[in-house]
DNA sequence: CTGGACCTTGACACGTGTGTCAAGGATAAA
DNA sequence: TTTATCCTTGACACACGTGTCAAGGTCCAG
């Protein structure tokens, strides 16, 4: 498929995928006509890349770790070196440290928000209601 | 305590915290010469802030979330207007989409990790071994 | 009193992800 | 064939988080 097509897939623009590109995240083929063309299964990757980009992780980082995204399973030994795999090893330690941060955080957001409508809900009718701010 | 020493404590720097402050983030009070003057409460919510910067959210966002954070529980009814709500609501599905993402990427890091050393640690004595790259 | 360590504000600069625009080529439909 | 739509590359610009530096004030120890 062309670029903008692949762009409406993933909700991003054309100029973000050719922004991927140029940092080394997707490789498309060329057509005859210079147009890029993209593999289906480039939709997830691309899905993939702007999770890992919403969460944190910068093109440098996600461009390391996307060979062992790959589906079905490839393995690609060459990438294996032992600084890779220190690099890999110490992110997936700073991923659990952000969903450990993420979901601590989320889950006291939602029980404030519990408490906010628990008072709130009892009220059926329009009545007078004032709520001193706490500062 | 001052603005060097809280830097210290949370692996900064002055300059941030003073980031961080314009931001809205933290609001020290002032000593008598001008200097910065900061509780001792302010260092798990200066590493709070980090960790949620480092999972990508804004400081627009971290703001507003801020209230929701503390500890004790405190619950500022002049902030629940009903869009704030709304974005909080909204803010927590977006945390959790970042968590399910981390998740899943991470566990597919691990998991090759595990099988790239399932296949090198076999290997006791220097044997010559080659891998042919999948690409 | 002087030196050093710390604080103040303000400015300039950088990397990164993103938006937008210009100038031109490819292609398909009227 | 013209027109519209899509593609190409390249440039300029912006927001954001961060580093760094300058010029000066505060304070403590020697």
């Amino acid at each position: 498929m062309r670029i903008g097509e692949l762009a409406q897939l993933t909700e991003t623009t054309p100029r973000l995928l050719r922004y991927y590109e140029k940092q080394g995240l997707i490789s498309p083929r060329r057509a005859a006509n210079g147009y890029r063309d993209y593999d289906d299964y480039l939709v997830d990757r691309v899905l993939q890349i702007r999770g890992l980009l919403d969460s944190g992780l910068p093109t440098r980082i996600i461009k390391q770790i996307l060979p062992c995204l790959g589906t079905p399973r490839t393995i690609h030994f060459a990438d294996a070196t032992p600084e890779m795999l220190a690099t890999l090893e110490s992110e997936t330690e700073r991923m659990t440290r952000r969903i450990e941060c993420l979901t601590h955080n989320r889950d006291a957001i939602r029980e404030y928000l519990g408490v906010v409508k628990s008072l709130s809900e009892p009220v059926r009718e329009p009545v007078a209601r004032v709520f001193e701010p706490s500062a």
